[in-house]
DNA sequence: TATAGTATTGAATCCGAGC
DNA sequence: CGCTCGGATTCAATACTAT
């Protein structure tokens, strides 16, 4: 939903506490005008300059405490901002929140393109992440170790002695104890996010437009499917997108008409946002999976997008013909897939047809398999049968030596 | 110089506008007594527990009004501290030193040791850098460029036209103009310095001890040699480390008697950790390539470093113990890595060892595999047995009807 | 001497016991 | 039910040891 007016007036008509999430980027208090041009040739613009701080303030205050009012018991709230003043709307953000409510103070790190000046170049921004109470949403996200940490040590089990010195455990035949399945290591409240670059920013061509991928993260670790995000300062709208892309409902709140404007267009007209989004390189993995795309790094191949029936050329040809290669789809069955393969592999006189299985075929044998079609099955499908088998086997075997 | 005393009073005894850089580490309004235990068995500590924020930063103010008195018209101050109370300490300096003197928050950022909680971990503090006027020193450090800018770009002159659309310059035969020498990207305000690690040896036990690298970079920023260097709240000493070991001068300040005694000895001694992380970078650590990276990312497992016999182990066990995975190396036979992964993954008492071959392996039997070890080939090495052993078939085909 | 592999550690965090 | 206190768990990065 889009509401075109001034925030104070927009939130108060939403009922209390029915926000999952509210997500603001305000004016930062920049005491300038700010403004870019878009592709299209508009200007778009919004004034940042203030009578005083403490104008600003107030005018943020009372927008806050509305904010506060529609939040649910569980909800969050993400305020961006930088260091203009921070420290002023973190004094604000206490007092309406709560300091106890205060959960973390996100940096967002880019590298940026500047002139040098005297003085360190400014190299990130500021989220205040509060929640409405102690029992806030929050859905822990696990990322990778640190390349330095030993990890075939980590997953070892270790025990201390009464003076705190620490050693591996053993069992009592003396053989190292192993650890439990480990989760990964929790996301750090700093982001090295890459910067909107120069030209993503002339597709939309609104000023302070922040990177999708920034707005996703914060979609993900506190919201669900479903939920409803709110922003009351959506600009040119890159909240909604990111909440339409991740599937969750959303109120977007702008008193400026072009901004309003850009975002129906951004929102009504998926394909057009897809393009822009491919641009900053975001929708490459939406329309071929991470998964898919994993496995295609493995070929020296060149990508085809929108075949159904062919992912991939290798770069060389064999047999003076090229090879095509397709990967099963989570929706397809073997017998589909090597039907759409063969098809669009006749089309293009390939020498070799490359099919990649993702999924358990069954026990019964593939039909219609054109004899130039070499079926692989991926890592994991073969990892996983041949576990089965060793399990399978080893049970018989016990079984046997019951009788 | 050391003064054991209230930094209140020992500043006192400082003359006014003769100092040229402060750097600050005072305590955070963290309510916790920090404690830790050095390696002498001496157990170091100081409270940080306060009746109210109000007198805490009274505390601070009263101090702070002093080193603004001592500090140099081309003077900086570094005030060090964390989320507890930066926006109140960032009122303090806005009011004292002045709003127009704010120069950066510099985000210290690093990884470290933690466990899971909910929410974001917290790896990052601030450093408020405040200078006494607009004339300050400033050293301007220049980095490399980040390896994705196009140096071929930053080499041409650059002008924009009316419309204020750049593009490259060019004389007027048409010719690129290029422009004078770049000196590298001037420093960012986001510092990723190690935390000192449990095992460094330049750690002494004092709690919240900073690494000295953290120090010598605002050192090199902001002063020369034969500077005067305050910490008013020297701690440990790590200030006066990095300033001797620069050739700085320093006066050095802590109520803490066991704070002066460290100070002393360290300073007899003044040792730097040779950080190898920082010295030789994260890459050195990382031995996978890039071959092997797509190959892992197929599993959902955490990477191993520093081992010959195992690159990975899964993330979900089997049999309630972990999965090893090894990919067979360029100069490793197939036998050597089954050897490799079996002696390794006997150590680690894990359930399957997966061995991934990615060359062939002539027509013999592989000998000597653990029954638990499951073998699988490259998905390149498959499809080229199998292409080939299509081409053979279809020659002796050819070659039959031939005769 | 260089490299691979092993042993440790701090302190933020959670969780459960005790009051 | 809300507090504190103690114990268990966590992981990055060093020092140390063996080869």
């Amino acid at each position: 939903m889009l509401i075109h007016d001034d925030c104070l007036n927009g939130i108060k008509t939403l009922a209390k506490e029915t926000v999952d999430m509210i997500y603001l980027d305000p004016p930062f208090f920049t005491q300038k005008h700010q403004m870019s041009r878009g592709s299209n040739g508009n200007v778009y613009g919004f004034s940042d300059v203030w009578d005083s701080r403490q104008s600003y303030l107030l005018f943020l205050k009372e927008r806050l405490s509305e904010m506060h009012r529609v939040l649910k018991d569980t909800g969050s709230i993400f305020l961006h901002c930088d260091t203009s003043s921070s420290h002023y709307i973190r004094i604000l953000l206490d007092e309406i929140f709560g300091e106890d409510n205060f959960r973390s103070e996100i940096i967002w790190t880019y590298k940026r393109w500047s002139n040098s000046k005297k003085g360190l170049l400014a190299g990130h921004q500021t989220i205040f992440f509060y929640s409405k109470s102690p029992n806030f949403k929050f859905n822990v996200i696990y990322g990778e170790y640190s390349p330095t940490t030993n990890l075939d040590q980590i997953l070892q089990e270790r025990e201390r002695n009464a003076v705190g010195k620490a050693s591996y455990k053993r069992d009592k035949s003396g053989n190292i104890v192993m650890a439990k399945e480990k989760r990964g290591v929790p996301m750090s409240d700093v982001w090295d996010i890459p910067f909107l670059n120069p030209k993503a920013r002339e597709r939309v061509g609104y000023p302070t437009q922040k990177p999708v991928e920034l707005l996703q993260r914060i979609l993900r670790i506190s919201t669900d499917e479903g939920d409803l995000i709110l922003d009351p300062f959506c600009g040119s709208g890159t909240t909604l997108v990111a909440a339409k892309l991740m599937l969750r409902n959303f109120i977007g709140i702008d008193v400026n008409t072009d901004a309003i404007k850009l975002c129906q267009e951004r929102l009504s007209n998926p394909i057009k946002t897809e393009s822009t989004l491919l641009k900053v390189g975001v929708i490459p993995y939406q329309t071929k999976t991470t998964a898919e795309l994993a496995i295609l790094s493995q070929f020296e191949c060149d990508i085809v997008q929108r075949n159904k029936g062919i992912d991939a050329f290798l770069k060389k040809h064999y047999l003076d013909a090229p090879v095509a290669i397709k990967i099963q789809k989570v929706n397809e069955t073997p017998e589909q897939a090597i039907r759409l393969l063969s098809d669009a592999g006749a089309k293009r006189n390939c020498s070799f047809l490359v099919l990649i299985l993702q999924k358990a075929t069954g026990t019964n044998e593939l039909k219609n398999v054109p004899s130039n079609m070499i079926i692989l099955k991926s890592y994991e499908l073969e990892f996983r049968q041949k576990v089965n088998d060793y399990i399978v086997e080893m049970c018989s075997q016990r079984v046997i030596g019951h009788m």
